[in-house]
DNA sequence: GGCTCTATTTCGGAG
DNA sequence: CTCCGAAGTAGAGCC
């Protein structure tokens, strides 16, 4: 798992180091010290010297890492080139992209520690409570969200967009539905108002439209009854096992 | 720098170890090895026995890096309570958080490495090329957008969000103008729709609406035709330096 | 505290 | 490839 590691390496054994293991490429690396960071493309920014954390991924991926948040300092999702050497006798990785064009430019003044590990491709990896989730569990049972409708589509394109859940209210009136996992905005509501508004359009139907969330924004609220619109609080849902059989259900 | 480092330590050590730098509560800690993390709040996820590198910072965030991406596998913005301890023979790491309540919990199969590093809160750091940006050059030099428009507001709050530029043109018509910092998408149009309808219903006038972008995606161009609204290639912008002087002028 | 919105969003998926 | 929308979005700003 630990490849190697050296504590206060000279530019020069940074520079071979890195060099080193970027060749053989499949390492995560890290240096820890103090860096000068520079970016430009989608935008720019410049950190001088400061304490930072480097992580580079064997996907190419660079992040900076200072000393709070989740969210680096500076990183680049993706490298097409990236390039390690000697500028003014420091220790410099220039991480570059195309499309979109940027390039992240790391410095190291003063490294007090680099390291390659090796770590092993991702195990088994569940996620529940996503947006995809519910709208399977909704749409295996719709009754959550209202007695007697009837699911006629999922993921439904129209002109402004996926439909969530298209279906049939008890009566027979045409029923759109947005799911939102979190709680509704406006956004949503306004994302719901397009929907009903095109399927009014294309079948001339009454057409019902629903905002099933676990909550909702007072400002959605409002925007929902000025525009005739419903919030059903859709929260505990049925546990739904994921498969491709799901899928069949409704291709 | 380096405060501190453990190759394979055992569980006992494990925690001694992040005990004594958690207590101290300054430094940034990692554990790279084989773990299994799982989290439960506002989703829920599993992954089983992988290769992880563990970042805890002294603000309480932790993150879980898996072998790609910029994103941790699973991660915890803020703890609560961090809660370090052997369970069943192995180090176990547990991030608590209220409000959201959410918790994460990191078990150490196979510790490779633990470090600890001393980071110097952070240096001066400049982004540009924020929208924040875009919106302070726009404002103060509107003709960029469209000769003789005068800015009337900016972050014009309505009943359905906050207008990015507000203003009327050489013929005193009213503009609502929508900023993007990236290509327009129908996302922005449809914002843009809605403040335009509300300028509308509001004022009773005649209203414009502009999204200014560096491009916009030719679905969206559709939609901004369909909906009677204009798109406004913004692309190199006049210099403005920030600071208070310039929010002034449109306090 | 909640609510809203931006983001160098990242990421994945569909056309 | 582009485009779109979700995200456990994170993080900042405002009320």
């Amino acid at each position: 798992m630990l490849l190697d590691l050296l504590v206060d390496p000279s530019p020069d054994d940074l520079v071979a180091f890195l060099r080193e293991h970027l060749q053989e490429g499949s390492a995560l690396l890290q240096v820890a010290g103090t860096c000068e960071v520079a970016y430009t493309g989608r935008a720019a920014s410049f950190a001088d010297a400061g304490d930072y954390v480097v992580m580079l991924k064997a996907d190419g991926s660079v992040q900076v890492h200072g000393y709070k948040g989740v969210k680096p300092v500076n990183w680049q999702p993706r490298t097409d080139d990236l390039w390690v050497g000697l500028d003014d006798a420091q220790a410099v990785l220039v991480a570059e992209r195309r499309s979109p064009e940027e390039l992240l430019r790391v410095a190291f003044l003063e490294p007090a520690l680099v390291q390659a590990l090796h770590l092993r491709e991702g195990s088994g990896f569940v996620l529940r409570g996503s947006e995809a989730e519910m709208q399977r569990a909704l749409a295996h049972d719709p009754s959550v969200i209202e007695e007697g409708l009837t699911v006629l589509d999922r993921e439904l394109p129209t002109d402004v967009g996926g439909i969530d859940l298209f279906a049939r209210d008890r009566y027979g009136r045409l029923v759109v539905v947005e799911l939102k996992r979190a709680k509704g905005t406006q956004e949503a509501v306004h994302q719901l108002a397009r929907y009903v508004e095109s399927v009014r359009r294309f079948t001339g139907e009454e057409v019902r439209g629903l905002l099933a969330a676990p909550a909702v924004t007072k400002p959605a609220l409002v925007q929902l009854a000025a525009a005739g619109l419903e919030f059903v609080e859709v929260t505990a849902l049925p546990d739904v096992p994921d498969g491709p059989e799901q899928g069949s259900l409704f291709g």
